[in-house]
DNA sequence: TATGAATGAGACTTCATTCAT
DNA sequence: CATGAATGAAGTCTCATTCAT
């Protein structure tokens, strides 16, 4: 796997980039399917190839490996939150975009359930040196929050340390995992917006009133 | 896999109780180290006998299959949670039971790192059978928690609704295991004690304001 | 192992029907070489796969347990029966036809003796839905002569009670397999012809006479 | 197995003679049940010694391999024959007789069905040694009657060449066995006495013309 | 590019047999 | 004599990957 300090390259044997994003789609979305079916090891090469649609000569084509699916896969999730939590961020550093920032990551992980719950159940059968570039984007994941936490501190919304800055911010990125791989006991007490509420309140309050 | 209502049964052809139960000690502690290290899927049963300490054949002779191991690995788990956590209970309903309560389980946490990791990251590969034994071994520590709120609840020292009693218990679960399988980003910013500190005040805080 | 109410039938991977039939039969030669040699449980699949001149893997392609190369192999038999038996019916329910139809099968037989030994020996190795399918056969097979019996009868060259129609046919069946299985005995006083001849001898004058 | 001309001896570790036989039969009894039930090579050891009614290692101390689980079967059984078969022989050379020696066989194997069944299905997992031995047992079994036919034609009430004497010993003793690995089929049909009566009908009929 | 038959390393599991108690 | 825990060779089957068409 080659490496390139912003990105793992898959390499292909097929040359066409729009097809080979195509495919790669293709690819992902079975595998999202099949992974949280059977999970990465029960799943097989020939499933993925079918539900994607095409052979397993194919496949083959457009990844080297069958853990290259799942670095696709992992991959393609943090594509999305970054996405996702780009599309709003005015850096005003209040804490009307601290909340909103929180709600569409909620939302998101609500959005994609499935996807996220693999990536940590699954993420482990990555190669080291897939795990630590993937194990990175869930760090810059973090930091996300951090800054926009980091930008209320500064403007003086909230008081917190260092450490305390690091801490809040996975509490939040851990507590909407938990939306994902706990759903199936969550969501039975609660919808998801009842869900953000909750932690918003109760996270915010534990928070500010330092 | 024989069921009872309390316990699933893992059945042997060996007849010495104890002997039972000392060579599966063995076998979960070989378990532990293969698991955490290469995952369930990748760790070979004649692994997991090398490291215990005996042959395949005898392996077999305490487990009917690989899928056992996990199990009884799971099954310890709760156990040990269980033993904790019953260990000091005054049933007084005060705030400091209940951060005696937190701190004792995630100071158990933090001793079975790898245990609590594997279960949350394998416990999927369980049968039917056996995943919702341990789902439901999960609920109770929840509603162990859920308890103690409950008694605080009612002593008017927290003023909760149901759901957020719920939420509130998982909210510790959660949080406990996010010192398991999140220690290798945690740890660098803070130790355990720091981290329980942090926990009990945003959580308490943004708890008993209400 | 799909059902039909005509023909179990066995699953593959492999799609060319033609390649399909092709590496089945390579399989039923080793099949029959290896299970006369060892039987069918001292036979292992890597040596059928190596027999017929192909990887255990390929093996595994057309074929989805040890079991099914059994199947085949029974399954095999009987079609040649009935081909062999089908091929001259004239339907005359004279003596000729009779003793044409015994000399046809004890020839197949004869030419086919690893075969039908093995098929004695080892069809209880069936799972109990193949085992009632080759049973059926069976009875397909003891039906044929019964029904050349019941021409004969109805012409009146015979004078046969059902019971006796039935013992008949499977008389006939019983001493063509007993060439298979004791050929080692018998073929020391006797060639198949004059094997045929007393068979025929003995028994068309114990039936005829009534 | 050491080798002697009258009998394959089995060797054993424990000395009391009388002690012996009784814990072979008990092994005898359970190896008839369970080579019934699951055929020479699913039938575990560890099964055969629980069914008997002791332990594995008991097991060995009255038999030195599995092998010699089934070579002690078979023999008890041609014994069982011997014994019933010389009881009642007044050499007289009559139709009676023979009659009588078919009548006694046919019952015999009524009464074993199980063990002449298994006999015919797994001798053939006997080390050549042992299967040779039983094949010779074989040879006495049809001999006996061999000699009865001889008896009779001898005194002139058949008249037999040397191969049709041999041919019409073989013929009974097959049609016997029959009796056992077809019940399945034939007991629908007919009781026992029915299909001894036919046999005899047909088979001396076909025989006493000449 | 796409296909799918072929490969074979390697996984899990069984079970006949031994031997110390 | 009896026991039963321990052993490990050997068997069946899976599945990621390749390569000729």
């Amino acid at each position: 796997m080659a490496k390139s300090k912003e990105k793992l390259q898959v390499e292909t044997s097929v040359k066409d980039a729009q097809l080979i994003e195509f495919r790669r789609q293709q690819i992902i979305n079975a595998a999202i399917v099949l992974f949280k079916e059977k999970g990465f090891h029960r799943a097989t090469t020939r499933e993925i190839a079918k539900v994607a649609g095409f052979s397993i000569g194919t496949l083959y084509e457009y990844v080297r490996t069958k853990e290259d699916v799942l670095y696709l896969l992992c991959d393609h999730i943090y594509h999305e939150v970054k996405q996702r939590l780009a599309s709003f961020p005015q850096r005003s550093g209040t804490i009307d975009e601290l909340k909103e920032a929180i709600k569409q990551y909620f939302l998101l992980i609500d959005s994609m359930t499935d996807a996220f719950t693999i990536m940590y159940q699954e993420s482990k059968s990555l190669s080291k040196e897939a795990l630590h570039y993937v194990l990175n984007k869930e760090m810059e994941m973090v930091a996300l929050f951090q800054n926009i936490l980091e930008n209320c501190s500064e403007l003086g919304v909230l008081r917190l340390s260092e450490q305390e800055l690091f801490l809040a911010a996975n509490h939040i990125v851990i507590q909407g995992q938990s939306w994902a791989f706990r759903k199936w006991a969550l969501h039975r007490h609660c919808t998801i917006d009842e869900f953000i509420e909750y932690q918003m309140d109760t996270f915010l309050f534990g928070i500010i009133r330092k």
